[in-house]
DNA sequence: CTCTTTATGGACTGAACAGTCCATAATTGG
DNA sequence: CCAATTATGGACTGTTCAGTCCATAAAGAG
């Protein structure tokens, strides 16, 4: 997962995929079929365990849950390489359904998180709000990649205000 | 350029630019050297007509820059391809540092913009903000290409004045 | 211990790729 | 109109890729 995560997929070879496993060619087919169907298998583990994260991040935080969850979103494994899901969005989505299906899901499990966050009653009137905060988050991901230091990012993610619906 | 737009590096092959440039494979190697170097020349045009288009919306919306910036932001080419410099740092710019500090350099000018459209007396001291505004753009890039429709999206935006409020 | 089943290494295939090269066609200058 | 220069098509090279295959090694059943 972590090769996917660092290259992208196109970037990854069955050949970087076996090196990371330790396992040969012929074992890495019987167990993973091909490639495409370990892309996606990582991708389901990767969102599945992001959004635990998250859930746990929030749930932890209690009053700063939302600077805490824009926080967690924004640094991924600590490191410039972004989100997997994110990722993938930008260099798949648009050429394959099944992969932009798979984001589009994740991303609106971001949003239930963040809405339930903000009010916790009636998470379904502040939706719109949600999605904003959420695409705040994933922008500082491209920031981040591009080389902005995590001290920028947080400077830059207080510049939003955590206001509950007035 | 289209065509790295559309499919970004990796999954553009010099065949696919010959075609749609209409010449042949010698004619290309003649005229641009190298795929690599067709490709910063387009990121180069790509940012310099980008940055230009940016600073005109500017203007001409006086009063409702931000929002009028955030939209064009958001919708770059009418089509969910996205920004090929925010494509090309998610896919490239961890592993070429050359692409990462152009992406830098045209963030840095969008945040400027932003950051005039503020405060012109005094750009650098909204400069965080101009930040975040950017981030919140380029965050819905990625909604729209897993999918999120561009009301959608517009709705999103329209929340910047109650999670980036002066 | 032996026979059967399963896992594994690594050679192999065919396709796609970036980049080169040369014979020919178009263009230009005299 | 012809010679020199430039542009072009398309064949070619060497490399890398995903995926297959088989001979052998390991493991397990009787």
């Amino acid at each position: 997962m972590n090769v996917f995560w660092k290259n992208g997929f196109e970037a990854t070879s069955v050949y970087d995929l076996t090196q990371a496993m330790g396992l040969s060619r012929s074992s890495f087919y019987a167990t993973f079929e091909s490639k495409q169907a370990l892309f996606r298998r990582a991708l389901q583990y990767y969102s599945k365990n992001g959004l635990r994260g998250l859930r746990e991040v929030a749930e932890q935080a209690g009053e700063g849950a939302l600077e805490a969850m824009m926080m967690a979103l924004s640094d991924p494994g600590g490191s410039p390489k972004g989100c997997l899901l994110i990722n993938c969005i930008t260099e798949l989505a648009p050429h394959d359904e099944k992969v932009a299906e798979m984001g589009r899901h994740h991303l609106d499990c971001i949003e239930d998180i963040f809405a339930r966050a903000i009010d916790p009653a009636d998470p379904e009137s502040v939706r719109d709000r949600a999605r904003a905060y959420t695409s705040l988050a994933i922008g500082t991901l491209t920031l981040r990649k591009s080389g902005v230091s995590p001290e920028t990012i947080r400077r830059t993610l207080e510049q939003a205000r955590f206001v509950l619906p007035e």
